[in-house]
DNA sequence: TTGCGTGCAAAGGTTTTGCATGGCA
DNA sequence: TGCCATGCAAAACCTTTGCACGCAA
């Protein structure tokens, strides 16, 4: 979909691909920039704000907020896709800090039950499963 | 348990007494100063934050964004529930703010899931489900 | 030419931290 | 007495905004 009386710009075609491969992964603002400095064609920090939020309007990408003090994570999910949009659920550590990226089918179950059962429409953008890694409980 | 080597204050005592009054709502850092100041008893953000953090730990309070740019909310859930007797999920309507309380034995799957496939500790003290409720769902 | 997009810098607001003081046990 | 908690102020942090310039259409 055209954006409606919308530039396209190299900024934002760039930042287009640049998410487009990065598929399956979140980056935050902070990646994004860097990746393009390293590259060579700095973006303003600004610029990516506003065609992140831009591009989360239109729906081709999430915004994923974990907590405060952790910058806000995105993901391409692809065209304005209505029907199979393909989120995906978060673990964070509490020993460790760190946050693992789960795309499983299994877990589309959880939304389907808090609905049906509990007339509660689940939003997996905003959802955090807190707990013990794998690794962090190994070590006690 | 009396918290491990951990002084209680009169500002702890005060700050969960207010708490335990506002059960049922939500507060922020700010509405608690606010509060203190106007009771003429003032208490330091840093204070407020350090012993919310504190009660979070404990699991006797619950802290939830509902998107970067608005201050986090508080809120008491109760005692510690040590022995662990049944785990209470919650869910927090990101629009009227209700939080809802499931005892539901069919999400104690979901802990089942993320251990064994994903060998994840689930802690359902610290994890919230965000999304819309069944009101605010119907209202549109 | 029109007006949206960009980029820099500064502001905005929340949360954290350093350090000296005060209070609990 | 020893150690933790407090409080102030400053720092750190992410994100937003103002404004002049540049570029798409």
């Amino acid at each position: 979909m055209a954006s409606r009386g919308q530039y396209s710009t190299s900024q934002r075609e760039e930042l287009c691909r640049f998410l487009e491969e990065q598929k399956g992964t979140h980056v935050s603002v902070v990646d994004i920039c860097a990746h393009f400095r390293d590259m060579g064609k700095p973006i303003g920090t600004a610029t990516v704000y506003r065609q992140l939020e831009r591009l989360v309007d239109e729906g081709e990408v999430n915004k994923y907020i974990i907590d405060l003090n952790t910058p806000a994570c995105f993901e391409y999910i692809g065209e304005h896709s209505a029907g199979g949009a393909h989120t995906c659920f978060h673990c964070k550590c509490e020993k460790c800090g760190k946050l693992i990226h789960l795309h499983c089918e299994d877990l589309e179950e959880l939304g389907v039950h808090l609905k049906s059962e509990h007339g509660f429409t689940l939003d997996p953008r905003r959802t955090v499963f807190y707990g013990i890694c794998e690794e962090c409980a190994k070590a006690g």
